[in-house]
DNA sequence: TGAAATGTTGGGGCG
DNA sequence: ACGCCCCAACATTTC
């Protein structure tokens, strides 16, 4: 008779789950889920994400006959009296990178074997292992083009997704506690457009995996771009909570499509996932990419704290109605397009002249998909400070941006609907429109919608001057 | 995974 | 018919 554990983690699957399958050839197994909520400081999870971790343990429960085991405080401790409780042989769970964990873990690890405890852990949630892919002079890359395609896609492929394995007989710990315990829902009911919008958990993520291939995957490569499209996978959140793996994205998106798809939809989609591999990467290689400019030149940045257009940015009134619209996607949705993301991004760290950290936080706080690999690394990226960059006089211009990427208005009339009649010439820039097509509107710019915070050529200029001091010094 | 400034070209209006 | 100017339209450079 032997019992082993598979514990949980950012894996909230139990098909392609390599520990849990493991796991599964033991006559005994147990499931389990620790919240650490002891003081992790800034790593501890946004309301966004708590809200999605509830529903997925929940969905996650049912999948094991309701014979998930939840617990709070310190792993160490939990783990060590469960295996004294019950008996058990051995300890499996999938490799978590952020850098907290990581050594978190590894202390874990080396307790448990210490007391003669079998534990293995795996990868399920990178198609490469950080530590794999390396440049000739075996150093890691730093640049995304020549780490995706030189480093990735020559080294071996992805790990075949695994099939549900036949589990044998599910045990649940006496001590479990009740899912509430956990305190993962907020106070106050702020989520009820969330809810209508999302499915977390293991089923609705393999649901939107097929709705995204079958609808958004040809024309993926243009579409992307509109936010008003909705050919983006939006499976972002079930990636970070690893309700689906990489790999199940990845070989899905290869064999599913439709024939009569473009090679090129695929690959972009494909170059996707490879973001979020380089963000991974990033972090492992660079621990410090979630508090730390990489390029060094930036801790010189003259950041402004302007907590008025922090706050005008955080609640969508900062007066640019593509920049608003996606922060209020971002409030009422728990998400924001990714074309969306840049921009108000930019408009952050660019025209604000707000550190980008400020931006992470909120971001962090507000998202269900927050990820600390992918959030810190694009970021970073936006303000220019990372490895591989966007170059700091990059600058977007969110009327422009608009124009070309909401040409009909329809996403930005969604989430700003005061300016819905506003006539698509002067959606973008109403302050520029005559003062007859706004009364026409019924818009009063300064009662009913913000003048703009900034001006946006003035600020441009600005952040260029401020970027060539830094650089000079 | 920009945008603005500056440079070049070519067609049409017009004296 | 010719030269000149204007100014899109596009290309290149610069931040």
């Amino acid at each position: 008779m032997t019992r082993a554990i598979h514990w949980f983690r950012q894996d909230l699957r139990i098909s392609d789950n390599p520990s849990f399958s493991k796991t599964a050839e033991h006559d005994e197994i147990f499931p389990v889920y620790i919240l650490d909520n002891r003081n992790p400081g800034e790593y501890s999870l946004g309301a966004a994400s708590r809200w999605w971790l509830h529903h997925s343990l929940i969905e996650l429960d049912k999948e094991l006959d309701g014979k998930l085991a939840l617990f709070t405080g310190d792993p160490s401790e939990v783990l060590t009296s469960l295996i004294a409780r019950n008996g058990i042989d051995a300890v499996f769970w999938n490799r978590c990178y952020e850098p907290w964990l990581m050594r978190r873990d590894e202390q874990i690890k080396k307790s448990l074997k210490d007391k003669g405890v079998v534990v293995q852990t795996r990868n399920a949630s990178l198609l490469w292992e950080p530590w794999t892919i390396l440049k000739k002079d075996e150093t890691p890359y730093k640049v995304f083009s020549p780490f995706y395609k030189k480093g990735c896609l020559n080294s071996a492929p992805p790990r075949f997704p695994l099939t549900k394995p036949d589990v044998k007989i599910i045990k649940k710990d006496k001590k479990s506690l009740p899912i509430a315990n956990l305190n993962l829902l907020p106070k106050i009911y702020w989520y009820k457009d969330i809810e209508k919008l999302w499915q977390p958990g293991e089923l609705g993520a393999q649901i939107r995996l097929k709705s995204f291939l079958n609808h958004g995957l040809s024309g993926y490569k243009v579409g992307r771009d509109f936010p008003a499209a909705k050919k983006t996978s939006r499976l972002s959140s079930a990636l970070r909570f690893g309700e689906l793996s990489p790999n199940q994205v990845w070989y899905a998106a290869k064999e599913n499509t439709a024939a009569c798809t473009p090679s090129e939809d695929l690959a972009h989609f494909l170059s996707e996932l490879g973001w979020r591999e380089f963000s991974y990467y990033l972090l492992y290689h660079c621990q410090c990419l979630p508090e730390k400019n990489l390029q060094q030149s930036f801790d010189l940045f003259p950041w402004s704290s302007n907590e008025e257009y922090l706050n005008a940015w955080k609640q969508g009134q900062s007066g640019i109605p593509f920049v608003d619209a996606g922060m209020r996607e971002l409030w009422q949705t728990g998400y924001i397009h990714n074309r969306v993301r840049m921009v108000v991004a930019s408009f952050l760290v660019k025209n604000l002249l707000i550190d980008w950290r400020e931006g992470q936080k909120w971001f962090w706080d507000c998202l269900l998909d927050a990820d600390l690999a992918s959030n810190s690394a694009s970021w970073q990226w936006v303000a220019g400070s990372g490895a591989d960059a966007a170059p700091y006089f990059r600058i977007f211009n969110p009327v422009l941006q608009g124009c070309k990427f909401d040409p009909e208005g329809t996403y930005t009339r969604k989430f700003v609907p005061e300016l819905k009649d506003l006539p698509n010439k002067f959606l973008h820039c109403p302050w520029e429109a005559p003062e007859s097509v706004l009364q026409e509107a019924n818009i009063k710019l300064g009662v009913n919608y913000p003048f703009p915070i900034v001006n946006l050529r003035e600020s441009r200029q600005k952040a260029l001057d401020a970027y060539s001091n830094i650089k000079s010094k």
